[in-house]
Formats: C-alpha cells, sequence, structure tokens
DNA sequence: TGGAATTTGTTCGTATGTATC
DNA sequence: CGATACATACGAACAAATTCC
C-alpha cells in the first residue's frame, strides 16, 4: 500500500471515528502535510480518494469538510431501475449504448415512427460459466423522466453541502433539443444534432431558485453520460 | 477548462476517432508531454481521467493501451445519474443476493415468522480506503411486488417484450418520510426516525399503473442516504 | 542468465492562479 | 484589500515492473 493510500486509509478510520466530525471540519492541507510528513501532492491524492469515495467534500478558498452520509453505493441499483443479478460474485457487467433512429424493425415493434429516436442499450455480463447479452430499447418519448429522481439524491445533496441556503424544493427538467451554433461549437457536435439539456432548479422555502445547474450533453457520440 | 482537462479531452477525441487504434497503443507519458508541451504531472492527470473513464489502461514497465471497447464504465454514469468522477481509486461493488427464510434472527427483528420468505441483499463495496458492507432484509409480504412485475427498466422492457400490457411511461418518487410503527419494525428504527420511501409506477396508455415497486430504506444508517 | 534501457508509479518541492472570508 | 486555502501546473528524483539484447 502506497503512502497515499495509507493516509486516505487513516483519515477514513479518523473520519468513521468521528475525530474531526465537530464542526465539520478536517485540517487544511498545510495541517495534514505536517501531521503526515507528506508532501502536498501526496496529501491531495489521498483527499482525492475521500472526495471520490464522498467522504470528504472540499470548498475552493475554505477548507476540507466531512461530508454527511452520501452513498457511493449504486443508486440504480438503490432506485431500482438496475436489474438485480441473478448471480453474485467476480460477474461483471459491460455495456455500450447511444441514441439511434428506430428503424424499420423497431418502429414496428414499438408502434413508432422509422426517425423516431430510441436508447439502445447493450449488457453484455461475463459470468464464469456463460455470457449473457442483453439489448433493451427504449423510445425516448416514453421515458421524459427517467432518471430524475435519482438525480434529485445527489444535487440535493451537493447543495446541502454547500449550506449557505436551505433547499426546501427541487425542480428538475430534460428535454432533447438540437444543438445550436454555440452548443455545436462546445459539445464538438453538427448543428442540428441531438443533444440533452438538463436544468436542476434549486428553490428555498418562498418558491425561488438559489441555485441552478445546466447540463448539456452530447446525445449522440458521448460515450459516458446519458440521460433520457 | 483546465489544461489536464483538455488533453484528455484531445486524447479522447482522437481515441474515439481510432487514431491511436492501431496496434492499441497509446504514446507513452514522454511523448504526450512533447506532443502537448506539458509537464508530466499534467499529462498524467489526464491519463488519469482517460483511465477512470475506461478509455486507457495503464501497464507499469510496458505503456499506456486503449481499452477494449466495450467500457466497464459505471452503469451510474453510463445513466447520467452521476457524473463521471475526475479521479477515482477503482472501486468495486458487488453483490449477492437471494430468497431465503427469515430464521429466527430477522424473523424476530422483523416480527414475521421463521419460515416466512425473505429477499436478502448483500453488498460489499470495495473502496482502495475501506470495505463496506450493507445488508438489505426484504420481507417478501412487504415487498410483493420486488421480484417479478418491479420497476426496473429491463424488467420494464420484458413486459414490452411480452406484449402483455404496454407500458408507456414510468414514474419514479422518492420521499423523505418518518417510520410508523410498522416501518419502525421493518427496517430496525425508531418511530418517527427518517426512511426513504421510493415509489417505481410503470403506468400503461391511459397512465394507469401496472406495476409498483416500493422500497422503504432507513435514511440515518443506510449508506445510501442523508440526514436532510 | 543478466544487466541495461524503457516506461509507469510514487513522492517530493515549488510556483502561480483563484475563490472565499 | 489582505490573508487563507484549495486548484493547477511545472520540474525532479527514485522505485518498480517489463522488455530487450
Amino acid at each position: 500500500m502506497s503512502l497515499f493510500e495509507k493516509i486516505a486509509q487513516d483519515l477514513s478510520n479518523k473520519i468513521i471515528k468521528g475525530d474531526y466530525s465537530s464542526g465539520s471540519v478536517l485540517p487544511n492541507e498545510g495541517e495534514l502535510q505536517k501531521t503526515y510528513g507528506a508532501s502536498r501532492t501526496t496529501i491531495r491524492k489521498a483527499i482525492d480518494i475521500l472526495v471520490t469515495n464522498k467522504q470528504v467534500t472540499r470548498r475552493k478558498g475554505v477548507g476540507l469538510f466531512v461530508a454527511p452520509e452520501i452513498s457511493t453505493q449504486n443508486i440504480l441499483e438503490m432506485t431500482g431501475i438496475m436489474k438485480p443479478d441473478s448471480l453474485s460474485q467476480g460477474k461483471q457487467i459491460f455495456k455500450e449504448h447511444y441514441l439511434r433512429k428506430a428503424g424499420n424493425y423497431y418502429s414496428q415493434i414499438l408502434n413508432i415512427k422509422t426517425d423516431e429516436l430510441i436508447y439502445y442499450i447493450n449488457f453484455i455480463q461475463f459470468n464464469s460459466a456463460s455470457i449473457t447479452k442483453e439489448t433493451l430499447i427504449l423510445p425516448l418519448k416514453n421515458f421524459p423522466e427517467l432518471s430524475l429522481s435519482s438525480l434529485k439524491i445527489l444535487t440535493v445533496l451537493e447543495m446541502m453541502n454547500l449550506g449557505k441556503e436551505k433547499v426546501v424544493d427541487l425542480e428538475q427538467e430534460l428535454q432533447l433539443i438540437v444543438a445550436d451554433k454555440e452548443n455545436a461549437k462546445q459539445l464538438n457536435v453538427r448543428e442540428n444534432d441531438p443533444i440533452f439539456k438538463i436544468v436542476n432548479r434549486a428553490l428555498n422555502a418562498k418558491g425561488l431558485p438559489i441555485a441552478l445547474e445546466l447540463r448539456y450533453e452530447n446525445a449522440l457520440q458521448t460515450k459516458y453520460v446519458v440521460d433520457f
């Protein structure tokens, strides 16, 4: 185990034990350097792990904070979006996925037009004994809000972490739009290509937005992000 | 966008375009330093991102390689529920789950008979810093829809494919509620403790639910969740 | 077989930029 | 405005794994 991992481990243990929970503050990076006798780079790599694991949040210009107990658990499983696997260990799921037009075949099956967009998801499960391939076809128009309630969780939590104003409600919108010139440049797509626009609005007690999150994502080629 | 992000983006694009796929090799870090005129630290941070995104694999003493085309990307990221992290430490989630009889222990906790069936789900999460184990116990009688017509995406698709009833919409809700007596017993919390209620509804063309999934989870102690 | 060369992995130090208070 | 603290970036050194001759 390398040094930065040991430090991450130690910090993690201390957080779990509650050593730092008073005031929800962690020593700053400089202090941690002294404490562990390590360089800033190493300290930051250690903290990176904790941030990834949602144990710690960083606020630029402010400091390090013990995060609320957000799970790094797969929220898909939590919300039941993902199907429970029938068998257990060491299995991995690979996938590919993309938007495409329905075409003749799926348009007949799904009773939609041939040029309507469908979300095409491929699962490949590697078991010790066999390989299973599953394909999921979802017409976009039928699943306009599929993952929104899940999205709420992380977004709300992130804002709550900031702790400035109280978020009492959350609105979310998700649209499939076509790229204008500006979007095309930013997302490296052509004009009129389909892109996703995601708007998250956090509202205070008076119903006024106190935070706004906009996301635009290439709907055709992006490999890592999919919202529908 | 910072330099290491730009480099990561550029490399990602080139990989997608296929510029490097010949021989499945990427230029080594030294070459990349020259190419981008950046320091090794920055180059490595860029590659960190691609490694996280499973586009690139590293082999010590050997070099950098374009990863296989099918990504092992976390499904959370795939669905856009979770943003891709810029750094990550190879965590993995394994789980097992099965139906079993309650037995003495759980029958007492859940106030059911010893031979009643429960759905037993085990999560084990390997982080670089820690190991987390989570268990979810669901008496079948309290979750009658869980294993069959639940709302998991794939199940929806199966329903579509089977052509029994057409699912044209999907609703998901997530609420934070307080536990009543029954919930308190089932989830082993105290009355009025916060718990999450997750409702998944599959709707037919008339807007009527044809499948329903309910889940209740301890909001304080399960790692999923946070005290709002 | 064995050692040199190559390449990634880890750690250090330092400097500058940027957000917050 | 100045002090504080995180964000980014540069350069350097050594360790560890692999490859090659």
